[in-house]
DNA sequence: AACACTGTTTCAATTATTGAAACGCTATCG
DNA sequence: CGATAGCGTTTCAATAATTGAAACAGTGTT
């Protein structure tokens, strides 16, 4: 995924009509701190590969609006708290969401039960969209719940995708069971989780709600996990068709990971 | 809190040494979808005081580094998936937050309650750090969320050692009553930072969400307040370690404080 | 059928951006 | 202890990128 790159094409001198430099610059600038949380400004300038004075105005202008946060002592940038704001804020109207909910109509009326769009929230995960099943039998999702990492198919199949060390860090200390299947071990999880990449699907049987089967498919963007994609119901009605469900939670989450990617849709 | 200023000082001609224009207009962009979901070109042109075609290539630069996406259909914006992958680095790698992150872990883990990082802003605080505990009954804190000084502990902690006149002039006016235990009398407040100083913790039993508890204590950086450390529970299960919490979280702060004031933290 | 409204493209004027260089400053090193 | 190398910041003239008005192409409404 190239992010670094300056000018895609300086071949012709002229004919540039590309996107605005300054701003690009300063989305550059944004995004270099999810290598390195804390940047210096000449630091920043040879990664970037632009000059010192330049850099230094982008990040005051950053500053000024709250997207970066200078530490008065050590002189060094970090992520502000503007980034939190926008982001709760693209937990209820983002592209995300916006964009996932003509699949999760399609995965609930096909299978004939709930569909949820699940997002990373620090060490948990949360429910920021649900279309229920019809009938009157069926997994009532509660929007905006949170619920802990290891907790249910959803879970896994956003933080199978994370860095290990990261789900160490995340995950470290007691977790805690649920009921019978709930996996406790960390190392049972990080196996469970190579599965779960390996199969680019995540399967529970009643692992965080009992008598409950999960079917969950992980979405990227620009390469990341930014959620997961469920589909869940009562255990014995969800049997006959977990097979099934595999394929189109998996073909879906595909689906919507290349609209958020830009590709338009071809359906 | 203005954010929609274009220039703050047109008045002369000259001498406007300021942030980067395009960068800044960028950001004024991307702040503007914390008021609405979903913009058009001309709307948020209209909005912002801007031209249309510059609106419209600030929208497509943004797009091309996934911070807005267009729907193809409706051709309107919404925040885009890089405002995640940004959270979730400042999630982990913001200012404060990246000194504060073991400590709270530490207390959500010993208390088995959640624990939560409050900054000033203005006159109220924001939490930007929160460790949920473990179970599935606790405070499940909203990241971002920002709350009226007066409520809660985590505001009586930080605005407590506020020079005294400051803190007049910043609760100047009516004080919201949010439950029966609000503190609503600036007086009453004024009193009650007195023994939040002289303690060095806060505890407040349902003064902003009925029936939760909290005890909080504030940190400091440079001999100044710079956020308070929260530990914040159901009201019936805190009652029986409140006075645990209180030593806990005060303890946690003071070395907190210690750290920020000490050697450079490198994640 | 004309209208009002979108989003998009074009293009010359000018304005804001840019990068090199100079400036304090702190820490490291010889 | 003085020199040096690195940092972040400021300055400023040249330049190149931004800008906004206007024209364009659709769409849905009146």
């Amino acid at each position: 995924m190239p992010d670094s790159t300056e000018t895609v094409a300086g071949v012709h001198p002229d004919a540039d009509r590309g996107p605005a430099r300054t701003a690009d610059r300063a989305l550059r600038v944004l995004l270099a701190f999810r290598q390195r949380p804390e940047w210096g400004v000449s630091d920043l300038a040879r990664t970037l590969g632009l000059d010192k004075a330049n850099i230094h105005r982008l990040l005051t202008t950053l500053a000024g609006r709250g997207f970066v946060l200078a530490d008065p002592d050590t002189r060094r940038y970090r992520l502000g708290p503007a980034i939190a704001v926008l982001a709760r804020a693209a937990e209820r109207g983002g592209a995300l969401e916006a964009a996932a909910r003509p699949f999760l109509s399609e995965l609930a009326h096909d299978l004939d039960e709930s569909a949820i769009l699940n997002v990373p929230h620090g060490a948990a995960y949360r429910c920021t969209l649900a279309v229920d099943a019809a009938g009157p039998i069926r997994y009532s999702a509660t929007v905006g719940e949170t619920i802990p990492a290891h907790g249910g198919a959803a879970g896994h199949a956003i933080f199978a995708f994370y860095p290990v060390d990261q789900v160490r860090d995340l995950l470290a200390g007691a977790l805690p069971k649920f009921n019978a299947h709930t996996v406790v071990d960390l190392d049972d999880l990080l196996a469970r989780y190579e599965r779960v990449r390996a199969d680019g699907v995540a399967i529970s049987h009643g692992e965080f709600d009992p008598n409950v089967t999960s079917v969950a498919a992980p979405c990227f963007a620009a390469g990341q996990v930014v959620g997961s994609v469920v589909v869940i119901g009562p255990q014995d009605r969800m049997s006959g068709k977990v097979d099934t469900a595999v394929d189109r939670v998996r073909a879906v989450a595909e689906r919507l990971s290349r609209v958020l990617d830009g590709v338009p849709t071809t359906t």
